[in-house]
DNA sequence: CTAAAACCTGACGTTGACGTCAGAGGCAAG
DNA sequence: CTTGCCTCTGACGTCAACGTCAGGTTTTAG
C-alpha cells in the first residue's frame, strides 16, 4: 500500500509517516519512482510507535527499544533499557494517579455541596 | 522569601518561576525596588501547579482550575471542566498501563530466556 | 490525452515551557 | 566603598513532533 492508504488506516498524517521513517522508525519499499510502499504489518507497526509516543517516550528512545519489541531479540542492555522505560511508566501512573485523586476530591465534595446547595468546602489538602 | 530561596525549596529553576507569573499562576509581592517576594504558602502553590504540569495540564488550563483547587469554589462550568480533566487522566493512565503491560511482557518472557540460555520468544501481540 | 489526485523533496513555521544572555540595578559583608 | 551575589526586564534560542507551503513528478480516472 502507498503512504495515504498507511494514513488512513492508521489516523496518522502522512507528514507524521514521513517523519517516522526519517526517526528511522519506520522503514518503506521505494518503486522505481520513489514512491513509498508498505506491507499490510506497517499498520501494526505505527499504532506501536504511537502507543510509544503515547508513553511519553521520545522517538530517539523508541529507537533503541523497537528492535527488540518487534524481534524479541533481547540483550541484556536492551532488557535494562525496557526496564528502566516501564518503571517510568509506572511513576508516571503513581503522578497521575496521586493527581486524579486530588481533582476527585474536590469535585466529589463540591459536587455535592452544589446539589444541596451549601457552600463549598475542600479537603485541607487541596488549601494552597 | 525572594525568588531564589523559593526556587531552591521547590526544585524549580527561577526563570520557571518567574513563567508561572507571566501565566498568572503564582503571584508575588512586590518590594519597592521592584523585588519579588513570596508568602510561604507559595511553596505548596508551586508543588501543586508542577504536580498539574506533570499530569499533562497546559497552563492555559491550569490557570483555568487553579482558583477552584485553591479556594474550593466551584462554579457548574467548574466542575465540568474539573471532570473532563479527571476523565482525560484516566484514560491516559489507562493508556500508560496497556504499555506498560506490553513492555513487561517482553521483559518477562526475555528476561526469562536469557536466565535460562534460551532463544528469545515474544508474545503474538508484539510481533511486528 | 488530460485533468485531478496523490506523491516526492526541501525548507520554513508552530507551540509550550522554559534556557540563556545582555545590560542594569539592588543589597549584605568586610 | 566596593566586591560579589541576587535580582530585574526584555528578548532571542531551543527542542520535539509534526504542519504547511512551494514546486515538481507520478498515478489514476474518465
Amino acid at each position: 500500500m502507498r503512504i495515504g492508504e498507511l494514513a488512513a488506516k492508521t489516523g496518522v498524517s502522512v507528514r507524521a509517516l514521513r517523519y517516522y521513517e526519517e526517526q528511522e522508525l519506520l522503514v518503506s519499499q521505494r518503486s522505481p519512482s520513489g514512491q513509498r510502499h508498505y506491507a499490510d504489518a506497517a499498520v501494526g507497526r505505527v499504532e506501536l510507535i504511537r502507543q510509544l509516543y503515547a508513553a511519553g517516550l521520545s522517538s530517539r528512545t523508541i529507537l533503541g527499544i523497537l528492535p527488540c519489541v518487534v524481534t524479541g531479540e533481547v540483550t541484556p542492555e536492551l532488557l535494562a533499557r525496557l526496564t528502566a522505560e516501564r518503571d517510568r511508566i509506572d511513576e508516571r501512573v503513581r503522578d497521575l494517579s496521586a493527581t486524579r485523586a486530588r481533582l476527585d476530591a474536590i469535585i466529589a465534595t463540591s459536587s455535592g455541596s452544589l446539589a444541596a446547595g451549601k457552600p463549598c468546602e475542600v479537603p485541607a489538602s487541596s488549601a494552597v
